[in-house]
DNA sequence: GATCAGGCTCTAA
DNA sequence: ATTAGAGCCTGAT
């Protein structure tokens, strides 16, 4: 890891970025990573969103993999997919567990 | 410091 | 469009 950067800074800055995905909108693991100047550390998105405390406003559920589909596979008191039951709940449409990215990527044509 | 695993991604079938 | 393999980087033994 870098030397000029803590890795308590690293998650700061990715989840500084997640918490900009706008209401009804996602992005993948690579770009918010991107976005935060973290071009490689997609897997490090990842590893922070699955510990953040419950009682965190980030949106974590915003954040899908790169073909659209949901990597997390956390079921919830009714035996559904915790991401995909909050997905659907902001009006995304979530086909199985896969994502149109064309229409709900955040920052896709603008 | 070596080794393993993870909410990934790219490329090739 | 879906599945496998290789590459990448970090955090935890």
């Amino acid at each position: 890891m870098p030397q000029n950067a803590s890795s308590d800074e690293l998650a700061r800055q990715i989840l500084q970025v997640v918490a900009l995905i706008p209401y009804g909108k996602v992005a993948s693991y690579g770009q918010i990573a991107k976005m935060a100047g973290l071009p490689k550390h997609a897997r490090l998105v990842g590893y922070v969103l699955k510990h953040l405390d419950q009682a965190s406003e980030i949106p974590w559920h915003r954040v899908i993999n790169s073909q659209g589909k949901i990597s997390l596979s956390k079921l919830d008191g009714q035996g559904e997919n915790i991401q995909r039951t909050k997905l659907l709940a902001e009006g995304v449409m979530v086909i199985g567990d896969k994502i149109n990215l064309k229409q709900y990527q955040w920052m896709n044509g603008g």
